[in-house]
DNA sequence: GGGCCCGCAGGG
DNA sequence: CCCTGCGGGCCC
C-alpha cells in the first residue's frame, strides 16, 4: 500500500481521468494476483462447439467498457445526470450508464428488495403499451435449453426472482397467489423504464432506433393470468410518475431538442461501421450507387456541438450549503460557472472537481485538508497506516496526529447531487 | 429475413 | 458455484 501511495505522490497529476468512463476493476490484474483463468469458460457450451462462426465482432458478445459507480446497482429512481429521453443504440450502453444493468434480461431487481429498472422491447406477446401506462409480462415460463436467451412460452411462470422483485415495487403486501393492487400507487418503489425500438411493431411509443430512457414508473397492480400462449404469465400494470415530460409528447420532444439529446453510439462504433462498409464496397466493386449514409449519422462531430442547453438551476438550500463550504470556495466557483452547460455537464464537472486522487471516485466521507485538497476519509487513513503523512495530491506535510473530521457540509452537498453515491462502496 | 447460439452480467 | 436472460449479428 505504501508503494501505491508513493506512486500517487510521485505522479500526482500525470493523467486525466473521466469519471464516467471508469474501467471495470474486475478485469484489472493487480500486483500479486494471478491472471484469472476462467473456469467458467471451460464449462461453457462454446468450449465444445464445432461452430466456425466468428463471435468476436458485433455488440451481442462484447463486455462493458465502463461501469456506473455514481450510484449503487441497487439504487432506486433516476440516475444522476441521465435525462429522460436519453438514447443509446445498444443495451450494453444502457448498462454502462447504470440505467438498466443486465445485458439481456428485461427486469433488473432482487427478489427480497424490488425491481430497479425494466426494458420494454416487444419480447413478450402479452405486453401492451399505452405510453403513460403499460402492461408488462414477467420473465420465465420458457425453455432456454440450447444456450438460448429467448424462446416461446412453454410452461407457467412463477412469482419468483425478478417477477417477485417487480411485485415488491407495488405498494401492497406481496401475494404470490393472486397478486395485489397498490393502496396508493404513487407510494410504490420507482422503476426506471427503457423502451427499445423493437417494440415499434406493437407500440407507437417506442423510439425509432435503439433504446430510450422514458423516466420513472410505478407498479399499480399485478396478477397472474393465462397468456396468449395458454400458459400462466404474471402481468403488471405500470403507470408513469416522472416530473419530466414523456419523450413522445410535444413538451418532451422540445425538451430533448433543448438538451441536445442525440443517439449515443459506442466509442468508435460509427467509424468501424463506415470502414466495414467501405471494405464491402471495395470487395464487390460493382459500385451500385451504394447509400453513403452512415457518415452524417448522429455522432456529435464538432459541428453540431452548439445545440442550446437549458441552464441548470441549483436548489436554494444546496446553494446555501455551497456558500458555507468555506475551504472549497475555489472549486465551487469553477463548478458554478458550469451550470450554464446544463444539468448533466454540471454534475460531471462536480464529480471531476471532487474526485479523490487516491481512489479516483467522487470523494466519499470527505476530509478537506488545509491545502484545500479533498480526500476520502478511508483513503487518508490508509495512507497514514502506511506511515505516509502528506497530502496525496500536493504532498503538503500533515500532522500525524491530526483530527480526521469529515467535511460534513461538502458531504451533504455531494449526497444531494448524487443521491446514494456512497452506498456503492 | 428468419434461425441459431455466443459472452457477459447479475441474482440466488 | 449454478442458473437465467425482452441481444444481436452472422450465415443460410
Amino acid at each position: 500500500m505504501s508503494f501505491i501511495s508513493h506512486l500517487i505522490n510521485f505522479f500526482p497529476l500525470s493523467y486525466r481521468y473521466c469519471p464516467g468512463c471508469k474501467n471495470d476493476e474486475t478485469s484489472i490484474v493487480r500486483t500479486g494476483e494471478k491472471l484469472k483463468v476462467n473456469k467458467k469458460k471451460a464449462k461453457m457450451a462454446s468450449a465444445s462447439s464445432t461452430s466456425n462462426r466468428d463471435w468476436g465482432k458485433g455488440m451481442a458478445c462484447v463486455g462493458r467498457s465502463k461501469v456506473c459507480t455514481i450510484v449503487a446497482s441497487t439504487h432506486y429512481g433516476a440516475i444522476p445526470g441521465i435525462e429522460v429521453g436519453t438514447l443509446w443504440k445498444f443495451r450494453v450502453q444502457v448498462s454502462e450508464a447504470g440505467v438498466h444493468r443486465p445485458h439481456v434480461a428485461g427486469i433488473h431487481g432482487r427478489e427480497d428488495d424490488g425491481a430497479y429498472s425494466l426494458v420494454l422491447s416487444g419480447g413478450y406477446e402479452d405486453d401492451k403499451d399505452d405510453g403513460e401506462e403499460f402492461f408488462y409480462t414477467g420473465s420465465g415460463g420458457r425453455d432456454l435449453s440450447g444456450n438460448k436467451r429467448t424462446a416461446e412460452q412453454s410452461c407457467d411462470q412463477t412469482l419468483t426472482r425478478m417477477n417477485k422483485a417487480l411485485a415488491k415495487n407495488c405498494n401492497a403486501p406481496v401475494d404470490t397467489k393472486k397478486g395485489a393492487v397498490a393502496k396508493d400507487w404513487k407510494g410504490g418503489k420507482p422503476v426506471r423504464v427503457v423502451r427499445n425500438c423493437k417494440l415499434r411493431k406493437h407500440s407507437s411509443f417506442a423510439p425509432e432506433e435503439g433504446n430510450r430512457y422514458d423516466g420513472i414508473y410505478k407498479v399499480v397492480t399485478y396478477w397472474p393470468e393465462k397468456g396468449k400462449s395458454g400458459y400462466m404469465v404474471w402481468r403488471y400494470l405500470l403507470r408513469r410518475d416522472d416530473p419530466a415530460p414523456a419523450p413522445w409528447t410535444k413538451a418532451g420532444r422540445q425538451r430533448s431538442e433543448q438538451l441536445g439529446l442525440v443517439m449515443q453510439y459506442p466509442e468508435g462504433y460509427l467509424e468501424s461501421q463506415q470502414q466495414k462498409e467501405g471494405e464491402a464496397e471495395d470487395c464487390s466493386s460493382k459500385k451500385k450507387g451504394k447509400k453513403r449514409k452512415a457518415e452524417s449519422a448522429g455522432s456529435p462531430s464538432k459541428s453540431d456541438k452548439k445545440t442550446k442547453v437549458v441552464e441548470y438551476i441549483i436548489d436554494s438550500n444546496i446553494k446555501k450549503m455551497i456558500g458555507e463550504d468555506a475551504l472549497n470556495q475555489r472549486l465551487w466557483k469553477v463548478a458554478l460557472s458550469h451550470t450554464v452547460d446544463g444539468h448533466k455537464a454540471f454534475l460531471e464537472k462536480v464529480e471531476e472537481l471532487f474526485l479523490c486522487i487516491c481512489c479516483q471516485d467522487a470523494v466519499c466521507k470527505p476530509i478537506t485538508l488545509e491545502c484545500t485538497h479533498n480526500i476520502c476519509k478511508s483513503c487518508l487513513q490508509r495512507s497514514f497506516k502506511a506511515d505516509v503523512y502528506s497530502c496525496p495530491a500536493c504532498r503538503a506535510e500533515l500532522d500525524k496526529n491530526m483530527g480526521m473530521g469529515i467535511n460534513s457540509t461538502l458531504s451533504k452537498i455531494l449526497n444531494a447531487f448524487f443521491p446514494g453515491y456512497e452506498a456503492g462502496r
